[in-house]
DNA sequence: CACGATTAAATCGTGTGCGATCTATTTGCG
DNA sequence: CGCAAATAGATCGCACACGATTTAATCGTG
């Protein structure tokens, strides 16, 4: 038994001993795994959820979009303006409240998030090399802590 | 059964599917917990990362200490001379080869170390809400992920 | 010993994240 | 109605990440 280290041989520093560290790391390691497979769409990994979050329901808000992305518009208007620079997105204020701007993906975007949903998910989780019931499971407890953290 | 959803009520989009979403989001939460923490000691989180890995070995090259944080130079570089620009490490030619670059804790840097090592873990070990054995069990699943997508 | 290949770090440009602040619109309450 | 408070986005500055390139030093092979 204790036969549990993936990876600290001997001189093992606290970091493998941090959850963060280990959120922290696999974060970068999606993120440059997501890269070559995004690139030939010409949209970033936030893009791409962003994207996806459209697709599933358009006209969100940004706010809204914020919401689902857990971003706020400090990050998501430059985001937003790029896809709309990309041409695949349009922005609109809403007339019945001139504060709030309405996201629509264009025909291109709609275009450009079914390939994605098409390729990337299953070549994501190929390479992830666990079993979707092991995903799920790991999903359900980031899920369960993430709404932990965001709580206080 | 099928109760398992933490999150989605009815109309959810792929992305709660995602376990990469779970990571980034996750991470973003990590973050914002952070952040207050390590505000006092006036550090950021991937300097906290840094200053730990050094406080374990010191003398690290920038290539040795982005291997352990799996930066490059092009991420660490910057960032090690805000921490020399701080007072808490010195960067040195190593007078073998020219090339390297050294770097070492001053003693501030280490008694921040060690002020952070002191306050920090404990607390986001109760701001997580997980047992010591849940988060080794959820570390050692990302370390393993983590693995997998370096290999390829 | 010479010189091309390799290596370590630094630099540059782009795109996030985020705290703080600003602007424009709307709401609410006297 | 009138105007202060609240709300939605946008803007600004700073600090990562990272691909691509550059600079400087060392290595390796002839």
């Amino acid at each position: 038994m204790t036969k549990t280290a993936p990876t600290p041989p001997p001189g093992a520093d606290p970091l493998d001993d941090f959850l963060c560290f280990s959120i922290y790391a696999t974060g970068l390691a999606m993120n440059r795994l997501y890269k070559p497979l995004l690139d030939p769409l010409g949209i970033t990994y936030p893009q791409y959820l962003a994207l996806v979050a459209l697709r599933t329901k358009e006209g969100r808000t940004v706010s809204e979009l914020g919401e689902r992305l857990f971003l706020e518009s400090n990050t998501l208007t430059p985001l937003i303006k790029r896809l709309e620079a990309a041409g695949l997105v349009t922005r609109t204020r809403d007339t019945a409240d001139e504060r709030v701007v309405r996201i629509h993906l264009t025909d291109r975007g709609r275009a450009v998030a079914d390939e994605a949903l098409r390729c990337v998910p299953a070549q994501v989780a190929a390479a992830s090399g666990l079993t979707r019931a092991r995903a799920e499971a790991m999903n359900a407890d980031l899920s369960v802590l993430r709404g932990t953290l965001l709580k206080r």
